[in-house]
DNA sequence: ATGAAAGCGCTAACAG
DNA sequence: CTGTTAGCGCTTTCAT
């Protein structure tokens, strides 16, 4: 493991001067090629780690999930990534479980790492940003608000509910929505939506069809076997998100019901269907373009932009589509 | 940010004594509750980029994976993390995209960073580990061997190919089989498996039948519309991977043949598939071990194990399964 | 058991 | 443009 001294040995210069080579100030040509020829050959790797200490930040960003094995966060990690990568930065993928102590924990090692900031999608509406933002790291959140005035990027929500629901109602008469938990904002959202619709066509919005379950499969599972189960079920149902999307058709298939003798709209994407593209109908949710907007003020932040917070939505326009992704 | 020189003069002792209050080295109880406190009353977080530039190694290994949106590659980062996280590391989750530049630049990082340690999924049979081999960085290989002897966990490959084939083969003439690209590994394994169970079977593998594609699902889909192209197109197909099986199914899915109008089988699970589980035959690939054995593998390397390179093969015995995970 | 002191490798004043 | 120097915050001998 070479070091600066090493190469300055080797080049016949002073470190500061190697230092200066691999960080773009003014050097001679003559001295810039000298060094990179001992660096070459002493196979020299500039030491991040020390060059974090001295700075106090470091490139990298955290993102923090609460999901990793859903596609609609990895495509989210996917914007993030290539606005992040293209700006020089590495990102760090931390999976939070949906639980309240394994974000603090990673909140925690992104201030203790000196990450250059982080995304965060909250676990819950009350994150401790304290000690990240004492440290002077901004963060910004996705998908959910964090309890306070931070930048954010988040769907809108509403609109989606109310254009999957919309959509099933020009020809169905009773469409059920199932969300996730209803103290999670996107959930409470979509479902205003759903009710909306229902309001917009004269039509009072049926209680016993509303069910708020997990964001999960099985969440989904259980809630359409539920609605089937129901006295009067229903002929439709807008699934709150793409788990539960899965969940439900998975139940709607065990009971010769697939889509569309029972029709579906799903409120996110169904990247890995297998079901003929016309059969579901989708109100995409653009993930990864909601971690490039988030890499992008986070990195205006980083840079020392001190604008008031802003919060972005995303997704004006929502249109209904078929499935396939 | 307090450091522990701040802890230090408000508990009345020295750094050292703080650093080892933190480090579970003996300190007598009094000075460890009196920094306990001190530490508490300042909000002291531990500065690891300190830590890590002074022991010259950082409790955070690396996962380096071809694709992040594969649901196959974020069960086995699960894996890792859950390893991992028990025995205090974190883990980075790194995306190459299958190209072996991104990786290299991964593998750089890793070692300008003084990671613990790699767990690498190669993007090709010649990644080039001289660097975090001589900086003493152990590395695993996943999934795939790397072009060197050193620890790795792959799949039983062949008995994958072999299991899914001759279930088919028990009710079908002609079983066709897409996979990966040829010269990866586990493509290659895995056709060999189907070739073997047609010997098996009494039947010479029908050339035609078996396509080399791209392990995604444009890979599945193209594929799959070619053997159906075939003037003798076949009645059962083994798909290669979870997302060839996606493309193969929903191509059926277009051509009125959803399954099992035409036999599917797929080699790994199908977390988010909408079909009925008996629809489709899975072969599955414990990802998930995959990740927790080779997360431990590396730690015992990261602790100092020096036993000569072991080569684990997971899932002796596969079963052919309904679908659904 | 505890403290003093010397760095880990790099960057950023500050001179020159 | 270039070199000297002083740390960034922590761990770890080496004494005591």
């Amino acid at each position: 493991m070479a070091t600066i001294y090493d190469v300055a040995r080797a080049a016949g210069v002073s470190p500061a001067t190697v230092s200066r080579v691999f960080n773009g100030t003014s050097v001679s040509a003559e001295k810039v090629d000298a060094v990179r020829a001992a660096a070459r050959e002493l196979r020299f790797v500039p030491n991040r780690t020390a060059r974090t200490l001295r700075r106090r930040s470091s490139e990298v960003i955290g993102l923090i999930i609460p999901d990793i094995e859903n596609p609609y966060f990895t495509e989210l990690a996917r914007g993030v990534e290539d606005v992040a990568s293209e700006a020089g930065y590495s990102v760090v993928l931390c999976n939070s479980d949906a639980e309240p102590a394994k974000e603090a924990t990673y909140l925690g090692i992104a201030v203790a790492e000196h990450m250059s900031g982080v995304i965060l999608a909250p676990a819950s509406d009350r994150s401790d940003l304290d000690a990240i933002q004492s440290a002077g790291r901004p963060v910004v959140a996705v998908d959910r608000h964090a309890d306070r005035e931070i930048d954010s990027v988040v769907m809108a929500n509403r609109d989606a509910g109310y254009a999957a629901a919309s959509h099933l109602l020009r020809s169905h008469r009773r469409v059920a929505y199932i969300g996730g938990p209803e103290h999670i904002e996107t959930a409470a959202e979509r479902a205003e939506g759903w009710r909306q619709a229902h309001r917009d066509a004269g039509v009072e919005p049926p209680g016993e069809l509303l069910l708020f379950s997990s964001f999960r499969v099985d969440g989904g599972r259980e809630a359409m076997e539920r609605l089937l189960a129901l006295p009067d079920p229903p002929d439709a149902v807008v699934a709150g998100n793409n788990l539960i999307g899965v969940g439900a058709i998975q139940v709607l298939s065990e009971h010769a019901l697939t889509p569309p003798r029972l029709a579906v709209a799903v409120i996110g994407g169904l990247p890995f269907t297998t079901l003929s593209p016309s059969a579901v109908t989708v109100v995409r949710l653009p993930a990864r373009e909601m971690g490039m907007t988030a890499a992008r003020m986070l990195l205006e932040r980083v840079r020392g932009g001190d604008a008031p917070p802003r919060n972005i939505v995303l997704g004006g326009e929502l249109h209904p589509a078929s499935a396939g992704d």
